[in-house]
DNA sequence: CGCTGTATTGACAACGTTCAACGGTTGTGG
DNA sequence: CCACAACCGTTGAACGTTGTCAATACAGCG
């Protein structure tokens, strides 16, 4: 498939590499679109490919053996994803699935070399990248292990619309489908919870719901919440 | 301080390092001792080194606004630690307080990128490094979203047992002073709850408490605990 | 010897899960 | 085009794990 190497280049990733480099890069490399629905790849399968998500949205989700699932985090546009190689793995540790429509670049796994050999900056940027996961993580422990549920759901909703906001008349729009279940494995409680925390604030006004949807109409709100400004 | 080369050499980090670009490493480098209850630096504060722990043992904890405390991770000897500067970060994100006598190695962080571009194979590991960090943040997110506070507890009593352990008669003694509170923080339950698993655990014979001590007698019955294997 | 930090244990409340039933929406196949 | 299934969401009630509050005991240290 073609890519469009301005659409690559938008992204903080690769907006210092030459164009000679990015050619080299793309040479490489195939585009896939997914659907929703759709996985990009499978818990447990082999590690062959790492991937750039161009386009759409993905969750990461991982299956217990006592098959309980989990969203280990939300896939956007110009995120690195699936490196499992990088983490000294030959196989994939979660389930990589399209929730909107997506277009995602492959790459060989054997080209990590040199996909950060060839250049410096790109080593420096993934490694960043990592470590800013990293926190993500540490942050979301510090929240399990600290807060109750309703601050936790409030500040897993704010990082969403940050992250996939859309400003829609006063609010903030979700943009990409996302159920009770979604939120409920992203916070660590049951959808029922979920559901009955976002009922109360749709009754305070905070937020607007909707079957796979969600709007933020309050978005200071919901943040004194977050913070634990009770009124 | 003199630093002895071939115990750093024992650490893999090292291990296929040449003499003489181990010699230059050392020499940037100082090296510090630490008594119990020290920092070696604490949150928030400017990341000027970062460290290896040559020998002892150290936790690294973060203060939530409302003055909570988790122990994000254990350092033990081998481990590299305070690599802010690898993570895009100029403070650390966290506290170092040692919980046994401990010696580290110290560099400045400006030689991280020197560190990590003179010997590839380092950058590799280095990544690989944080790549487990990642996944260990992860495993505990899975354990918190989707286990009750008792296999968490096991679970958590486990690694340090795998971690820090020391052969003891029949079972395996956790080689460091270690409270309720801290494995509380660990899992992100309260002390109270600790302190009552733990008496049941030692009626059931799987483990001897004291103060500041654990001994984990019964390794396979625990295991089997947190593995949700009831009897 | 008293002070401080650690640990134990009981009583109680509550937050959140589990169980259950129901309503609404979307999409599919007859 | 309608019927029906599958999925998503809502809400009530009961239960239970776990946190909170409180009192006491013990060990180590100056």
């Amino acid at each position: 498939m073609k890519i469009d190497k301005s659409l690559v280049r938008s992204f903080a990733l690769f907006d210092r590499m030459s164009d000679d480099e990015l050619d080299k890069l793309l040479n490489h490399s195939t585009a896939r679109r997914v659907l929703p629905g759709d996985a990009v790849f499978e818990q447990g399968g082999a590690a062959t490919h790492f991937f750039l998500l161009l386009h759409g949205r993905l969750k990461v989700t991982q299956v217990t053996q006592d098959g309980q699932q989990i969203i280990v985090r939300v896939v956007h546009p110009g995120d690195l994803f699936g490196f499992a190689k990088a983490l000294q793995r030959t196989d994939y540790p979660g389930t990589a699935l399209a929730v909107a429509e997506s277009i995602a670049i492959c790459w060989p796994t054997e080209l990590w070399p040199q996909f950060v050999d060839k250049n410096p900056h790109l080593a420096v940027t993934a490694m960043q990248t990592i470590g800013q996961r990293l926190e993500e993580a540490h942050t979301r422990i510090r929240e399990m292990s600290t807060q109750e549920v309703e601050r936790r759901v409030a500040h897993a909703v704010l990082r969403l619309a940050g992250q996939a906001g859309k400003k829609e008349g006063a609010g903030v729009r979700i943009d990409f489908p996302i159920s009770r279940q979604d939120i409920a494995e992203m916070t660590g409680t049951t959808l029922h919870t979920v559901s009955r925390i976002l009922s109360a604030w749709e009754a305070k006004g905070l937020v607007e719901g909707g079957r796979q949807k969600l709007l933020v109409s309050d978005v200071e709100g919901l943040t004194a919440l977050a913070d634990h400004i009770k009124d």
